[in-house]
DNA sequence: GGGAAATAGGACTAAAATAGTCCTGTAAGG
DNA sequence: CCTTACAGGACTATTTTAGTCCTATTTCCC
């Protein structure tokens, strides 16, 4: 059981790849695919996701590929996620009051809450920066919110 | 996305129903699958892999069913969710030094690492003693491991 | 300008995981 | 010892995930 796809993780390293590089770079999807060992069409209905997001700008034709929208260290690893694989929920009590009948009396549904805000706070504090800072094995790593006692 | 796949949160609710009631009694399927509104085949799955798993325990036959094999206090929702989805990885990466092979020079994984070893924490900390005593409503609720921050 | 080539768009297909059904085997009790 | 109530587990259906391939667009060269 894993909490990250293939897909989304191949849309963090690409996008970690890209955002390694100057701004405004525009990349195809082949280069990229290449460098981080990603199905080149795969990748390509991974952008085009990240597209729609306003996460990546498209560009057509030869010479064209993909560049990132905005500056790295505006595009957090929970937009990247959420983009590709939906809202996260824990369990699906979660993703809103209709998908359960028990909805007001179960209890444990409070737990789900408090790891699910872990969770997402961790992912809110790495952002492509971050990530592409970490590739060229700059110091200190990811420390950003993780809890406390699971350092 | 959800982390919690229907079968376990069947096996979860069908376990902390059988201890909401006294220690050793055996309920067949059909009672447990009537209680808590699963599909009765569904359930009878799940039972077998609770069985294999030494959470409960078989009787064949008429008057036959399932019981719980331990004190509900001694089984932690943790050995639950591993027992029907395997074991937790937030990454698959997480699952050894083969799933990926950039597994040396990933600095992210330390991240992973985090988050998996909050959300497997708070698994840890709740038992079917504590799941059984939410359903009566008994006051507190489940606080457990949670992570401070997300309080 | 027109056509070849490089590129993304997106419909389509394949594979795997998940959910659920149903026939078979076992044991209790009359 | 036969009927019946139950679990065992093979099987099937559905959904999700992963991946491919044909189509449309744009550039660049002639």
């Amino acid at each position: 059981m894993e909490f990250i796809r293939r897909n989304t993780d191949y849309a963090l390293r690409a996008l970690s790849y890209m955002a390694a590089h100057p701004v405004g770079k525009i990349f195809s999807v082949a280069e990229v695919a290449q460098a981080e060992q990603i199905p080149q069409g795969f990748l390509r209905k991974i952008f085009q996701k990240l597209a729609r997001a306003d996460i990546v700008v498209t560009h057509r034709g030869p010479r064209g590929g993909f560049a990132l929208a905005r500056d790295p260290g505006d595009v957090t690893a929970r937009e990247i996620v959420e983009t590709i694989q939906g809202p996260i929920a824990v369990n699906r009590c979660l993703l809103g009051r209709d998908a359960c009948e028990r909805w007001d009396t179960c209890r444990l549904r409070t737990g789900w809450i408090g790891i699910q805000e872990g969770f997402v706070a961790f992912l809110e504090g790495v952002t492509l920066k971050s990530l592409a800072d970490l590739q060229y094995g700059s110091p200190g790593g990811i420390t950003g919110t993780v809890p406390p006692e699971s350092r």
